[in-house]
RNA sequence: GGGCGGCUAGCUCAGCGGUAGAGCGUCUGGUUUACACCCAGUAGGUCGGGGGUUCGAUCCCCUCGCCGCCCA
């Protein structure tokens, strides 16, 4: 007999170990009975080796696993590709951090190589803790495909695609205006700055022109960036300074002339309508350089502070210090005119939160524009679909209008950059040093030293190639060609653009097709007021505990259940309460199918049932396995949710084992025997829809059913087939009948409470004016409702006896003798309270009907269907005005 | 400024052309031998405002308002 309750705690790491070593993660073992079997594959979006399991990651990975699970056992061959990401600069910062607590060696004086051992050392013991504590979710990934971005196979990968795109002209090194992070000292790309709104102010300076002719007043919220100057821009239509364009200016700083120049950037509405331009500190200022052939004066160093390009008194300091200092020259020199306060956006760096400075250097770019074209088209033409569809306009925006592709990064941390450069800089582009030398021989004609570029990929660069490269591309393994195309990619929005874009674009570009058919966009796990959960914030909610507290499963449930279309999911403990509570209610259902002798039956045949009972729930339970398996299919989690939940515990539990305990404690062996039957069936085949979502408790049951009698089961639950049953199985003229119970008892209850009859009363119900299907109905179901209703007797009579409490049901009216706890007033309102709605309900029909546009145009059925509305309104309303009148008159 | 969402019962959300649903919470009752992590019942909504299309709009279109996110 089970316990009263499931234990997670117990149970669950068990069953995880017992799927694992039986190796039913893998898809080798369908592929050992079928090697044609289907495929169905899902790589995981990889967490940071850095990283812990955090809420959103327990959403991702229980939607993935659902789906794994699901087609696992619909046969599919389906492999979940576990793995993680290096994170460069991630990484190297926890790294850092660690050394400089404990013996204060920063990473220079380390040097390359025994720092990058260092952090190899660090991964071994501390990274990767998201990976094991996915297992406590219940993930069934095939661990032992598990890929790492800097594993010798994915390196490998990345070295092939640099050369190849170098070679196809796709990826080039090239001087231009990088973002950089001063902190960091690297450069990062667009989508690593985060636009931040801070206070800061317009300062408006006065530059005097050459020719003692007056002052050109510019606006500026950097004043520092002023050493870099080497114009300033008017609009060539601005009427105030068509005179002033081609005129020269004393830099009141540095003391250089810069010109006045005409250009379409300057925007005659903004401040003066006069421009200063730095062409090698601002993206605008570099372009407007561009068309000018306008000097390029860097005047930082890797730290943003001055460098040797500024005048003496500026040198070495800070860009905050230089910018202070600035403005107290220019007011000193009396040309400060104005300083106007504002909020702007200042880009930051994501990581390390310093201000970025658009910074010139030479870095590698990928031509991202070309690649974007075809990535585009597969989501046009639907080779990949996004769920739901409204995410490709996201991706379309951000495709349409891609820029080159930073993708060198000044760190040691990551994929070495596989370029070698000769004595006079000529570069060598290979995927490893003795193809490069050979290369340069070629070149010279004649062995030169080579220097290997000093920086490191954008980590995201080797993420683009995951969907392939996790196969074994570039080596033609059974698997790539298995499993690539993938079938899914289920991540959230944030990455569309960093990750999801980049994997069509790489993905198309190297293996033909498309990395997914389907992109699955989840939701954002928000507290339960709807803020974004932030570790300073403190409203994290760690999935662990949660699992610690309610189990897997329930958290499992109540992530499903509430992966809707929203974007958002407040999360909230009393829901995975709630869940906890219906893994319970199945748990019990179970208890109580033991109690009664509910064993499963060798050669059962589902099809052959004779009680309406049983045939009914056959039914209810296809068309439940329907639904879910649609769902399923469909990525409609909410209602695989939803489908489970209502049939497992509002019909099955509520009404099926209500039903079935009169015949349970029957004399009718045949009957008792075949609900045994069928609800130790019923039984298994809700473990087997209920295991992608809630594993643990379903396979839990799915042994302890088996170990209480019954045939011996040919596998593990997770590796059972999915089922799939005969429409057949439906039985309309079963659901009717118990559809006339349910009614009848419900009603039967109603009244009962609203008139305080005590529960031990039993009173007799009678029928009156029911036809023949009706009182044969009756009959045969007795026993049920009598007993579920707590009746005395259940009858038949010409007329409502005295002191009973009527109600409609269907042709006929019921009538519950309750003489004794009648009270006059409250039975006469109940009645009134009746039969107003259902006059309303009637006269409003009745107005629709009587609308000759309505009965002209709409839909036939749903003419009728008013039609019949009305004559049931009608005529309920009448049974219930006589008997109230009848009331009445003994009143 | 551009784009995308949301606004439905006290709360969280589903429904998205044919007269509003769920879970939680509320309230009432409960020693019905599976389950109080339970059972039975009850109350609660001019579906953000306004206009339009339609025989009919919570659902489609327009517009306004508030809230949120993304990109400039």
């Amino acid at each position: 007999m089970l316990e009263k309750t499931f234990d997670p705690k117990s149970v669950e790491p068990r069953l995880y170990a017992m799927w694992e070593e039986a190796g039913a993660f893998s898809p080798d073992r369908r592929l050992e009975q079928d090697p044609k079997a289907e495929p169905f594959s899902i790589v995981i979006p990889p967490p940071n080796v850095t990283g812990s399991l955090h809420i959103g990651h327990a959403l991702n990975n229980t939607l993935q696993d659902v789906l794994t699970r699901f087609e696992r056992m619909r046969g599919k061959a389906a492999l979940w590709l576990p793995g993680t990401d290096h994170a460069g600069i991630a990484t190297q910062m926890v790294v850092e951090r660690m050394l400089a607590e404990q013996g204060n060696i920063g990473r220079r004086e380390l040097g390359r190589e025994a720092f990058v051992a260092k952090v190899w050392e660090w991964k071994a013991q501390s990274g990767g803790t998201i990976v094991r504590q996915l297992r406590r979710l219940g993930a069934s990934c095939d661990w032992s495909r598990e890929r790492f971005t800097l594993d010798e196979g994915l390196s490998a990968a990345v070295r092939k695609v640099f050369v190849r795109l170098y070679k196809e002209g796709l990826l080039y090194r090239d001087k231009r205006l990088v973002n950089w992070d001063p902190r960091f000292q690297t450069a990062i790309s667009d989508l690593e700055v985060i636009q931040k709104e801070t206070d800061g102010a317009y300062y408006h300076f006065a530059y005097p022109y050459a020719d003692g002719s007056g002052e050109i007043v510019v606006a500026t919220t950097r004043p520092e960036t002023m050493l870099g100057d080497t114009a300033v821009a008017v609009h060539p239509t601005d009427e105030r300074y068509k005179d002033s364009i081609g005129k020269l200016l004393d830099h009141p700083i540095t003391g250089r002339q810069i010109p006045v120049v005409a250009d379409e950037y300057a925007d005659p509405e903004k401040g003066s309508g006069a421009v200063k331009i730095t062409p090698a500190h601002d993206f605008n200022d570099f372009e407007v350089g561009k068309r000018h052939g306008l000097e390029m004066i860097n005047i930082f160093d890797a730290h943003a502070a001055l460098k040797e390009t500024v005048p003496a008194e500026y040198r070495g300091m800070d860009r905050f210090v230089a910018r202070k200092a600035i403005v107290a020259k220019m007011e000193e020199l009396g040309l400060l005119r104005e300083i106007e306060k504002v909020r702007h956006q200042v880009p930051h760096g994501d990581r390390s939160d310093v201000v970025i400075e658009p910074w010139l250097t030479d870095q590698w770019y990928v031509d991202a524009w070309t690649l974007a074209q075809p990535a585009i088209k597969a989501v046009e033409t639907g080779e990949t679909v996004f769920v739901p569809k409204n995410w490709e306009k996201t991706y379309f925006e951000w495709l349409r209008n891609i820029q080159p592709w930073c993708v060198s990064r000044q760190l040691w941390w990551g994929h070495r950059i596989p370029a070698w450069y000769g004595p006079d800089g000529t570069v060598f582009v290979e995927e490893s040093e003795a193809e490069a030398k050979a290369a340069a021989h070629a070149h010279y004609g004649r062995d030169e030293p080579l220097s290997q570029d000093e920086d490191v990929l954008d980590t995201w660069f080797s993420s683009a190639l995951w969907p392939f490269s996790t196969l074994g591309w570039p080596e033609e393994t059974p698997d790539l060609k298995r499993f690539y195309p993938t079938s899914i990619l289920v991540t959230g929005f944030d990455i569309i653009f960093f990750w999801v874009a980049r994997m069509m674009m790489d993905g198309i570009h190297f293996m033909g097709e498309a990395p997914f058919k389907r992109v699955f966009i989840n939701a954002l796990v928000r507290d339960e007021k709807g803020a974004k959960m932030s570790k300073s914030k403190g409203n994290v909610m760690d999935p662990l505990e949660l699992v610690d507290e309610f189990g897997a499963d329930a958290l499992r449930f109540t992530l499903v259940a509430m992966s809707g279309q929203a974007r958002d999911i407040k999360l909230s403990k009393q829901r995975i309460e709630g869940y906890r509570n219906f893994g319970t209610k199945l748990w019990n259902a179970a208890r109580f199918c033991q109690m009664n002798e509910c064993k499963r039956v060798e050669g059962f045949d589902p099809g052959s049932v004779k009680l309406t009972l049983n045939r009914w729930i056959r039914g209810e339970l296809v068309k439940a396995a329907k639904g879910v398996t649609r769902a399923l299919e469909d990525c409609g989690f909410d209602d695989v949710a939803s489908g489970l939940y209502r049939f497992i515990w509002n019909v099955f539990c509520d009404w099926y084992l209500e039903l079935a305990k009169p015949v349970l404690n029957g004399v009718d062996e045949a009957a008792k025997a075949e609900t045994r039957a069928t609800a130790a069936w019923v039984l298994d085949e809700i473990l087997k829809l209920l295991h992608p979502v809630s594993p643990f408790i379903t396979e839990e049951l799915w042994a302890e059913l088996a170990a209480f009698g019954g045939p011996a089961r040919e596998a593990m639950l997770i590796e059972t087939q999915w089922p799939v049953h005969p429409d057949a199985w439906i039985d309309a003229e079963a659901e009717e009948e118990i559809g006339w119970i349910v009614s009848l008892v419900s009603e039967v209850r109603s009244i009962r409470s609203e008139m305080n009859v005590p529960p031990s009363a039993k009173p007799p119900l009678v029928l009156v004016g029911a036809g023949d299907q009706t009182r044969a109905l009756m009959q045969r179901h007795r026993g049920l409702i009598t007993s579920l209703a707590r009746l005395s007797d259940l009858g038949e009579a010409d007329a409502a006896p005295q002191g009973s409490a009527p109600f409609s049901i269907g042709e006929a009216t019921a009538a519950l003798s309750i003489a004794d706890f009648i009270d006059l007033k409250a039975e006469r309102a109940r009645l009134e309270k009746e039969i107003a709605t259902l006059t309303a309900d009637a006269d409003k029909t009745r107005k629709k009907l009587d609308n000759a546009d309505f009965v002209a145009r709409a839909p036939e059925e749903v003419v009728e269907e008013n039609r019949e509305r009305l004559a049931e309104a009608e005529a309920a309303a009448a049974k219930l005005q006589s008997a109230l009148s009848r009331l009445l008159a003994v009143a």
